[in-house]
DNA sequence: TTAGCCGGTTA
DNA sequence: TAACCG
DNA sequence: CTAA
């Protein structure tokens, strides 16, 4: 009865051994020499509060300025399709759509070991191993540290072949995590992109409305071959058995109920015409009329078929099995998350915040035209105030801010987002705390907070609720959560990503030494083995050290040359994250300059034993970036104290993109972005060479030609060029 | 309801 | 190409 | 999360 493919078949034997072993037998090489992650000499890790930075935000999307795209014009037309999903035919396709039956199976499951992920849009379904799935998550109290796995395995795939897709499709929301996470436990395929071919459910939130769903997935109709649903469908088939997609528990909220009949093969022409090819999904023609009936198993595995649309004779009973499911999930949560209140992104929880999350949707309504003539200043003046690269963004950096203690706890709030969760919150975040640092006055309220600008009403409260009851339950909430605390661990290893970190994490990983079990790659390496040092923050004394001996290596090396600190320190922050370094000579181009400092300077000061690993060198014909790490003489430093391995960066310049460069390497990331978008308003474009005017954007802001070069020598001749007031430096801290 | 910078490197 | 970094 |  059961259709497993060979492959599939493999794969389950082999997570079935890999579920057995202990996480020492596990051990695929005898990785002999332990890294010691703490050494001799105890480093703090300061968390430095203050001048808070996150890790570098995410990033596709990222908050900041207000907007005012509303006038640039679109293509309304425009529909994309993320083709990564898609797949030669050759490649198996493990679909086996209506028929699968749910395994007899343990009537009481247990649902503490999540965490399982399969690589979804990955095209093979046996390409990666399935971790061992051994941990428990959650033992708030409970003796229980380690469940015994092999009862766990147990789980029917009931999903077996199935590829969800959910709206939203990411796992912001801790109820559709764990969905997400139980589905794929259960053999379903989570696709992260959109794919018609492949695709054969779409699970919506219950919230989420049917149009709402189809400009979404910017679809004018659902092919016939993709069921959508519910969420219920998700906790009714795990306590049930697979459920008929057509039941009408699974409608969603403004879904036109499809007729017993239709013809199946309909695809919506537009949208799959880019995706030419696809392996002609598991024949929907020759299932006929009867697609959506499907085959459910009773929870004592006995297989009933049921007409789709008819389901009252079962309705009952699977309401029952809805309901004890319903405990389960609840439990499930509940033990997840031992403060089921005020988690650290719930949809509920925050005001207007992301029923449609994140998510780049095509355009929605065609937009105004555009309306900007740069000339018209009067006009111009009003949207462009809205950016943050307008105002003066002085960081109050010296005289102690009265609002010390907020700053810091929200700061710290920050850190949670930092790439894990929204990328949006971690914007708004560092912008309400950089509001705070310049304002000289105490803040106690809700409404003093909402009139400082760049602070809402969500940022407002917690304000409040910071000074009021001296602590901030969601941020305790995050600290205490075990979930939290790992991938915060993980993501500060350099070269270690939210995807990264959700991955170990699902495999059961809670340390650093965890990692030895995987398989790093060199910088991750490197990250690992200079953890503490990495997120140590340099005070500014030590990198003007750093600076110097770079400068000195430069008249040895190449005389006339010249090297600037820049990044934070640039802009006056007592301590900065990593050392950042522009290196130019006058009269001399890019690549000659280039040259030098990659063959002679770096190879120079790797010799010196100043630079001690290499983070990534120049690839691209006329690259010039260097990234790396450093380490001071120890000679240099008061006897006794062991020097710190830092960050360093070299960005090679021309003289004729100095300005740019400046404006680029200076940051902060934040007022960057600002003057970026404010510059594509504009039709002109501005990155680390120069400011270009006559862009040609596509539907997704998307660049369709250079444009030509207006500025890039002079660093006031770009504000000047795209009309902002001239900031020094150290009011360029937006963030 | 909508949008949120832009580019280079690694594997 | 997706993930990561600045 | 924020502003338009
Ligand atoms: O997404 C980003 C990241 C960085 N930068 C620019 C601005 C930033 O100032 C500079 C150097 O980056 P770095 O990560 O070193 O930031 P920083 O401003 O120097 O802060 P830190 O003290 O953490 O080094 O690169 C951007 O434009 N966009
Ligand atoms: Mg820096």
């Amino acid at each position: 009865m059961f259709d497993f493919s060979p492959d599939d078949k493999k794969k389950f034997y082999e997570d079935l051994e890999n579920l057995d072993k202990t996480d020492s037998e596990r051990e695929d090489e005898g990785h002999l020499e332990s890294i010691r992650l703490l050494r001799g000499s105890p480093t703090h890790l300061s968390t430095s509060r203050g001048s808070f930075t996150g890790r570098r935000v995410a990033r596709t999307l990222t908050a900041f300025d207000q907007n005012a795209h509303r006038a640039i014009s679109r293509e309304s037309s425009s529909r994309h399709f993320p083709l990564s999903l898609i797949r030669s035919q050759s490649e198996p396709q493990p679909m086996q759509p209506q028929i699968s039956l749910s395994h007899p199976r343990e009537k009481s499951v247990s649902f503490r070991h999540l965490g399982l992920k399969k690589s979804a849009s990955s095209s093979s379904l046996s390409s990666r191993e399935m971790a061992p799935a051994s941990k428990s998550i959650h033992e708030k109290g409970k003796g229980k540290k380690r469940s015994r796995p092999t009862q766990e395995i147990q789980l029917a795939q009931i999903f077996q072949g199935l590829v969800f897709f959910f709206v939203p499709n990411n796992t912001h929301n801790n109820a559709r995590r764990m969905r997400i996470e139980l589905a794929q436990k259960r053999g379903a395929i989570w696709a992260k992109e959109w794919s018609t071919a492949q695709i054969t459910h779409v699970i919506a939130d219950k919230d989420v409305k049917y149009a709402w769903l189809l400009s979404h997935l910017n679809l004018t109709e659902i092919p016939s071959n993709i069921s959508v649903v519910s969420e219920h469908f998700i906790p009714d088939s795990i306590a049930a058995g697979l459920q008929d997609p057509a039941r009408p528990r699974y409608r969603i909220e403004g879904q036109v109920v499809q007729p017993p009949n239709r013809t199946a093969v309909e695809l919506p022409a537009e949208s799959d015409r880019s995706l030419q090819v696809k392996p002609a999904k598991k024949d929907v023609s020759l299932t006929g009329p009867d697609t959506q009936s499907t085959v459910v198993a009773s929870s004592i595995g006995t297989a009933v078929l049921h007409d789709a649309l008819n389901d009252s004779t079962r309705a009952s009973k699977s309401n029952r099995n809805q309901a004890q499911y319903n405990d389960e999930l609840a439990q499930v949560i509940k033990e997840t998350k031992p403060f089921a209140h005020l988690p650290l992104s719930d949809e509920s929880d925050d005001a207007g915040a992301d029923q449609p999350d994140d998510l780049d949707h095509e355009e929605g309504p065609p937009r105004k035209a555009p309306r900007l003539d740069i000339a018209s200043e009067a006009s111009v003046d009003k949207w462009q105030k809205s950016f943050q690269c307008m105002h003066k963004n002085e960081g109050n950096l010296e005289r102690q801010n009265p609002n010390a203690y907020t700053i810091g706890i929200l700061s710290e709030m920050a850190q949670y987002y930092d790439n894990g969760h929204d990328d949006f919150r971690l914007m708004s975040y560092r912008r309400a705390v950089a509001s705070l640092q310049k304002c000289d006055t105490l803040i106690t309220t809700k409404d003093q907070a909402l009139k400082l600008g760049r602070v809402g009403p969500s940022i407002a409260e917690k304000i409040e609720e910071i000074v009021t009851t001296k602590g901030l339950r969601k941020l305790e909430n995050a600290k205490s959560d075990p979930r939290e605390v790992a991938i915060q661990l993980f993501l500060r290893v350099y070269g270690c990503g939210k995807a990264l970190a959700e991955e170990w994490y699902a495999k059961g990983y809670r340390t650093l030494e965890d990692l030895e079990k995987e398989k790093l790659t060199s910088n991750q390496r490197i990250g690992v083995d200079h953890y503490e040092d990495f997120n140590t923050r340099i005070p500014r004394a030590e990198v003007e050290a750093h600076g110097k001996v770079v400068m000195d290596a430069l008249e040895v090396v190449a005389p006339g040359y010249k090297a600037t600190i820049m990044g934070s320190y640039r802009r006056g922050t007592k301590d900065c994250g990593d050392i950042d370094m522009l290196i130019t000579k006058e009269n001399t181009a890019v690549e000659t300059v280039a040259t030098v400092v990659f063959e002679q300077l770096v190879p120079y000061l790797t010799e010196t034993g100043f630079l001690v690993a290499s983070l990534a060198t120049p690839h691209a014909n006329g690259g010039t970036k260097w990234h790396g790490a450093s380490l001071l003489p120890a000679s240099s430093l008061p006897s006794g104290s062991k020097p710190l391995w830092r960050r360093i960066d070299f960005l090679v310049v021309p003289e004729s993109e100095m300005g740019a460069a400046l404006l680029y390497f200076t940051g902060d990331d934040i007022f960057n972005r600002s003057m970026r978008l404010l510059a594509s308003k504009k039709k002109m474009r501005l990155n680390q060479r120069g400011l270009y005017k006559d862009v040609i954007r596509g539907p997704n802001r998307e660049r369709l030609t250079e444009g030509t070069l207006v500025e890039g020598k002079s660093e006031q001749g770009i504000f000047e060029a795209l009309g902002v007031p001239y900031r020094p430096p150290h009011h360029r801290i937006c963030g």
